[in-house]
DNA sequence: CAGTCTCCGTACACTAGTGTATTGTCTTCC
DNA sequence: GGAAGACAATACACTAGTGTACGGAGACTG
């Protein structure tokens, strides 16, 4: 009989509970985070879990953690990024921040979980304060290459900001994501892009 | 001695118990509506809970339920208010939406937590559309006496309408509820109304 | 003033989850 | 090939929560 039916069942990592929360973040938040499910789901038992996390508490705020790193390393990315004529680089930006398909999604609705874990938890609130200002810097920088005023420059890259988070609730919907996501890209582009030139 | 320190302690209604839910949701969320917390919240036992409601489940789809009779009926009474001037029409309704004052931000942060219910559970997602077009159908109907362009208005209504859903989580943070009202209202009003007309 | 309706307390059985302590079992590496 | 280290199972004690069954007690009503 062949013998390989069962899969060779590899060892875990820190990195492997964290991918298993993460699943269960963006699919139904927070408060579904459970030691237990997640062991369930990782085929193995708790004590797993115990020998790489001391706390369930640690689970949450390393997968927050995670989260910021790679935040600020995308960031980093898009400021460093070959700066394309003023428009067309806002439209990267744009396009980035409502990237939709297959894992981007989750990214997405991780996201939004994570702004409800935010409201009740301020040291995550500090995190998303920080990551958003970021972002909105960065795409003040942007709309300060078209605009010469400073202080449109600053409302239209908060307005630009509130649309973008404001479209991740209708792409963390089931259904069209693709075509919700190329409406939004096109009403936030053409009203708040190509319409705002002096 | 003087008699009446201890408050009269009146016997509860359902009404109570929705109360008391709305509360914890507005701070915490629909994961921390806890029939054993609200008892003690309210000063009895869960065997009052269990005549009111027959379960858990049913007090978090009445207070759902009760949530969506109220938007439809503030959207009838913004229907049927007396128009204005199209553009403070408009105005009006970006001030009601980003109210801001004591009680209106613990409903701002209900319906966050709402939306963050929705993203699992499809009964709540299905009402949240219904009430998310209800709301863009009436801005789409005041962008219409300013832009005689159909597409148009759908557009400015869409987009008028991520960006207050965006705004709201600004609103939700703890800090300056008043300053961030009134810097939402100029952005959104100014680039978004003020400078749409054609 | 007895009875009924409404609301609440109490006690019980049950489930899901946490965290700890201890003991295995692979791997790796000398 | 034997020891050490990395990962996992098991068993236990504990907490918080749900739902049910039933028994009061207070208020209103004839």
């Amino acid at each position: 009989m062949s013998p390989s039916i069962e899969l060779p069942t590899p060892r875990l990592g820190r990195e492997d509970w964290l991918d298993a929360a993460f699943e269960t973040v963006a699919e139904s938040g927070f408060d579904s985070v459970r030691v237990l499910t997640l062991a369930v789901s990782l085929g193995v038992t708790r004590g797993s879990f115990y020998w790489h996390f001391t706390d369930h508490a640690e689970l949450v705020s390393a997968l927050v953690e995670r989260w910021r790193k790679r935040e600020v390393d995308t960031h980093q990315r898009a400021q460093e990024a070959t700066p394309l004529e003023p428009k067309a680089d806002l439209e990267r930006l744009l396009g980035a921040a409502l990237a939709h398909a297959g894992a981007e999604i989750k990214y997405l609705r991780f996201e939004l979980a994570l702004r409800g874990l935010g409201r009740r938890n301020p040291e995550v609130a500090t995190i998303l304060v920080e990551v958003d200002r970021m972002r909105t810097r960065l795409f003040e920088s942007k709309f300060l290459r078209l605009t010469k005023d400073p202080k449109a420059a600053a409302d239209l890259a908060a307005l630009f900001y509130l649309a973008i988070v404001g479209g991740t609730h209708a792409l963390a919907r089931p259904a069209n994501p693709e075509r919700t996501k190329d409406y939004l890209q096109r009403i936030i582009g053409h009203y708040l892009i190509a319409q705002q030139i002096p």
